[in-house]
RNA sequence: CGCGGGGUGGAGCAGUCCGGUAGCUCGUCGGGCUCAUAACCCGAAGGUCGUCGGUUCAAAUCCGGCCCCCGCAA
């Protein structure tokens, strides 16, 4: 596999950890992609993109268009001869042409166990819908959205307190090995393709800040799971006191109710619990704006008056 | 120059506008009550108020520089 000419297309962090591993690997890398630099965060200053800054440290080139629809940069990509593209997290659409102009063509690393959550969010919403594992499916893409047949899956446990952002280090250690197993296989010609299958299919859909809300009229199962979900982004939140605090951990309780879902049933040390349609959130870990997440005790030793007990959320 | 909040005993906050005895809710330690307690009562320890400089008889508080943390919008 060493002597494979080979393309890397990704992002964030969970792109570079793969990266990493195909430096170490020893592979020829004959260019990054990457998406172009953009102002982002507080100040709107430039933010360095991790398989940037990654490519940089090893002297890789970088390539940042803005699309690959252009036929410049498609021709760019077809003056790097690669035999084969491996893209992580890329995050911008490879039309036909470009998934053509590799020789093997392009392998995708993606964060489920497809055909289950094909798209956007798989990882969260493998957590989101309380699946018991998930794990990494390496396939060669087509021009479906990661419909592609598939080369290799490896699975994972979910644990019961895992969130987004522990999910995705476990996957980043599972994805860069999968990946060289695969690209073993394929030096070997041992590699067997295994179609889809479609009427297994489901679709993860992008995480939104407005489905971060908290909504009291699901179950405390439910909102539990999406606390996990949602962390570390966009994060699940209430609103009190006019203000949106973020919820960065919870638990659902057994213990059942009679009164309206939003109803603040408790709030000491143990947590601040409220009323759902089915069942009690506990809320554990909090962060009002502008602050640092507390536990909820260290919140209310100030900030009692938001959560008088009996009061109504939204 | 995107908008904004904040750094005060171990924790979360008030006090800053109108300079002048360090406050609240917890935690910790000691004692008491109790069959018992994470509950209650009594008491104690613990703070150069982010940092550097300026103004002043006097600065957490006023003025200026610097460091750090966080929310929103992208």
């Amino acid at each position: 596999m060493h002597n494979l000419k080979v393309i890397f297309a990704g992002t964030p962090d969970f792109a570079a950890q793969h990266l990493q591993a195909l430096v170490d690997a020893g592979l020829n890398i004959v260019a990054v992609y990457t998406q172009p630099d953009r102002p982002a965060g507080r100040g709107n200053k430039l933010t360095p993109i991790p398989v940037k800054v990654l490519a940089t440290h090893h002297q890789l080139p970088v390539f940042q268009p803005v699309s690959l629809r252009h036929e410049d940069a498609q021709e760019q990509l077809q003056a790097l001869q690669a035999d084969l593209m491996i893209v992580v997290a890329y995050g911008l659409l490879l039309p036909k042409v470009v998934l053509d102009t590799p020789r093997l063509g392009c392998i995708n690393v993606h964060g489920s166990l497809l055909p289950r959550w094909r798209g956007a969010a798989p990882i969260q919403r493998a957590i989101w819908a309380g699946d018991v594992q998930t794990g990494v499916t390496i396939m060669q893409m087509d021009e479906g959205l990661d419909t592609g047949p598939m080369l290799l899956k490896v699975s994972c446990p979910i644990a019961p307190d895992d969130t987004s952002a522990s999910m995705y280090s476990k996957l980043a250690a599972l994805g860069p090995q999968a990946l060289l197993q695969t690209l073993e296989q394929l030096a070997a010609g041992t590699l067997v393709s295994q179609p889809q299958d479609n009427s297994q299919a489901n679709y993860a859909q992008k995480l939104s800040k407005e489905e971060a809300r908290l909504d009291w009229t699901q179950s405390a199962a439910q909102l539990a799971r999406s606390v996990r979900a949602f962390n570390p982004w966009p994060v699940s939140y209430l609103v009190v006191a006019e203000q949106s605090i973020k919820v960065w951990a919870a638990m659902a309780l057994a213990e059942q109710h009679t009164v309206a879902p939003g109803t603040l049933l408790r709030a000491d040390k143990e947590g601040i619990d409220i009323a759902t349609a089915d069942g009690t959130l506990r809320l554990l870990t909090l962060q009002p704006p502008g602050k640092k997440a507390m536990q909820a005790h260290e919140l209310l030793n100030s900030r009692r008056e938001w959560f008088h007990i009996g009061s109504q959320l939204s």
